[in-house]
DNA sequence: TACATTTAAATGTCTGACAATTTAAACGCA
DNA sequence: TGCGTTTAAATTGTCAGACATTTAAATGTA
């Protein structure tokens, strides 16, 4: 682990990407103990609140973690799917949000992603994510429901037809793609007509997952996002007509 | 912004943590500009020290960029593209690599989800991306290709595919299944006969997309998902009977 | 006006100190 | 001896104050 003496970026920022590195290429595996704060400074010819920075740079993509007391130390993390699907919505609504995509893209997006996972999703549902899906399904369709829970709803089912693929890999990779659509999403108004329309995909595509359908499903899935894409292009007219 | 006066994390982390659901909620705005490391000590009521770690923590996630000199200080940063990719491809290889993801089931979602793009990739492709494409199939015929230049090749050629789509979104979400899997492939040593029969498929690929043929290319992906997924427990068997 | 200089504001870094927390070792007692 | 309690040491968390460095605006000068 060394840093370059002519570079003239942040110290700290250096730090983090030598510790980085030496962690990435296993120097430094999982649940090792760093030196202490006060044996990096000297190691690095630094002061400790500049180790400092640079370990909560690592803290803060989950790297490492940090145990006060003697013995404690920073201990080099193992990435949990969970926290790994947190970065994940983090930096995908953040995305999003920060770059003005386009309705028509986003939902384009999701729904190919989505589609990848039917024939796996056929193949291996679950009576339990099965019942996760008929459990939201029946929620979206309770009269009184706002828009932001009807959404809410809307987003634990798909990641219920996501976990159904059976494969954590592809869940992680899609839990951003999905999650970060919901800021997007929560823009339409649903009238009671277009939720009912919703409802019926959805229960086309549970029902079509149950019987181990995946091309009903693919073909559900894929009038849903051919729907979603018209109630968003309504929304943004609309918007366009009456600008707030 | 406010903080907890009873909570007994960190208070950089706290700070931190502030500040983003600032950054989230649009309170702050793009561009905008944080107030000064002194001003933020002076409101949270904690040293300039603590508020460093706690900015520190938002720059590793690129949430902010700082700027030294007068007029200087911390802006709430647009995520880029580019930087998204990156942070996606760090959590992503870390992800697999720390959680003993076996190898069917990382090849499984990364060809589910390049699959997925296949429909839209024959749609789109352009001059440009099938250039690409054509050219690292040339460059993976070369011999004395090592290993791990054949990879990096093959993660090229797969990227080139993603990008075809025309999705930006999409190869976001992608970039990390495809990037986060080179490590796992690298391990694999490819025979001159694997090597060839791999160009093979890519050759398929890229003849189908460039005639605009879904189906063909979803099939040649599919049956490159079968090779590789032989190729792969071939080494690991080897491996299992023979451990260094 | 154009260019050099000064100045002020901000981040980057250092030093030294103390607080809080945690564990292991030392200690005392039955 | 064995067990509970206390103590000590190590480590991170936080603070205060100082100085260095960088940057751009303000100022002065030809």
């Amino acid at each position: 682990m060394k840093i370059d003496p002519d570079n003239k970026a942040d110290l700290s920022a250096q730090i983090a990407e030598a510790i980085r590195d030496a962690i990435v290429s296993g120097q430094l595996i999982v649940d090792e103990r760093l030196p202490s704060e006060a044996e990096l400074a000297d190691h690095f010819a630094v002061s400790r609140p500049t180790v400092r920075e640079a370990l909560k740079r690592l803290a803060a993509q989950s790297l490492i973690r940090t145990q006060r007391g003697a013995f404690g130390g920073a201990f080099v993390n193992r990435l949990s799917y969970t926290e790994a699907y947190g970065q994940q919505i983090t930096t995908a609504t953040l995305l999003l949000s920060m770059n003005a995509i386009s309705f028509d893209v986003a939902c384009e997006a999701r729904y190919a992603l989505e589609r990848a996972c039917t024939p796996l999703a056929a193949q291996r549902r679950t009576p339990d994510t099965l019942a996760t899906m008929r459990a939201e399904i029946h929620r979206q369709g309770q009269p009184g429901l706002t828009d932001e829970s009807f959404c809410a709803s809307d987003v634990a089912f798909h990641r219920a037809l996501v976990d159904s693929a059976g494969n954590p890999v592809l869940s992680y990779q899609l839990a951003g793609a999905v999650e970060a659509m919901q800021p997007l999403m929560n823009m339409i108004t649903f009238t009671a007509r277009s939720r009912e329309a919703i409802v019926g995909f959805h229960t086309r595509i549970a029902d079509a997952l149950a019987g181990s359908e995946a091309e009903a499903a693919q073909t559900a899935l894929t009038e849903l996002e051919a729907y979603t894409l018209t109630l968003g292009r309504d929304v943004m007219a609309a918007r366009a007509r009456a600008p707030r």
